[in-house]
DNA sequence: ACCACTTTCTTCCACTTCTTTCCACTAAGA
DNA sequence: TCTTAGTGGAAAGAAGTGGAAGAAAGTGGT
């Protein structure tokens, strides 16, 4: 389970720092390879290799739908196979990086199974446009928040 | 249950001391592992990590949908695990210390299952703004208030 | 088609900065 | 006075950063 909020940053040559806490958890669990891609070109979504291959082998199981071809048309367009070096950092493709404005300060955010990486100023500016209302956390019906 | 107002201060490093009687709650009920977060960026919330866990698995089960999309954006962005040392303080993460001020003197609150940490002054004032009515008492339906 | 040169990419080393942990002192309450 | 709570700070360790050297891929010319 990834939680949690780990600023960072992407250098000029548009490698990402994995912040030390989830590259242990990675090193652990997963292997050094990811599969990075998005869903909305504006914020780079991170999985561990074997991670998306459920998915993937979970689409494959899926009937041929419009939604599904959608995906993987969106998915495969923005995503790579990149792997991380020795000291934790990995390249970000080119493309991602200008769609997403992945450079100087990230936010890379634990989402459950997989890291999401954003530019921490438009993250935070989204966040204030549309904020949490005590609407939606009792629509969430979860006792105790 | 976490219950009453404990002040406490936050030092220059962005320590919190937590107050001994919580501490001590804590130890017995609890590791010294907390998710730090906040839902509106103006106080942080403190979770002992096995209450977050069951919020999380709750979430988890929950259908997907736009409030629960909202709520792991915003608590998983300013949210971390932070650990108390030995001496009972635990570090604050520098985005919440910013946007919450949480510097010098701050307000622990028990809210039953999880603590508030608040800058006094700040949630002062907000009580006196926006104070609560015999309305609200009402709604809640319960004998002997 | 092959060779050589150029350019880009990748990996790794070494330095700097920040974080974390722990020790010791002060203050307050029993 | 003794014990427990709270505070500050210094030292050791970990994390982050830049850059240089080696490898690989691409390009052009003979």
């Amino acid at each position: 389970m990834f939680r949690g909020n780990h600023p960072t940053r992407v250098d000029e040559k548009g490698r990402l720092k994995v912040p030390a806490e989830f590259k242990r958890r990675v090193d652990e669990l997963y292997g050094p390879q990811f599969f990075i891609t998005s869903k909305d070109g504006k914020r780079a979504e991170l999985y561990p290799m074997k991670e998306w291959e459920r998915i993937e082998d979970a689409l494959a199981k899926a009937p041929s739908s419009g939604a599904k071809k959608k995906f993987l048309d969106v998915t495969n367009y923005y995503g790579q196979v990149v792997e991380m070096d020795a000291q934790g950092r990995l390249l970000i493709p080119q493309l991602l990086r200008e769609d997403a404005t992945l450079a100087g300060d990230v936010a890379v955010l634990g989402m459950q199974t997989y890291l999401v990486v954003a530019n921490d100023a438009k993250h935070r500016a989204q966040l204030a446009e549309n904020p949490l209302t005590d609407a939606d956390i009792d629509a969430l019906g979860v006792v105790g928040i």
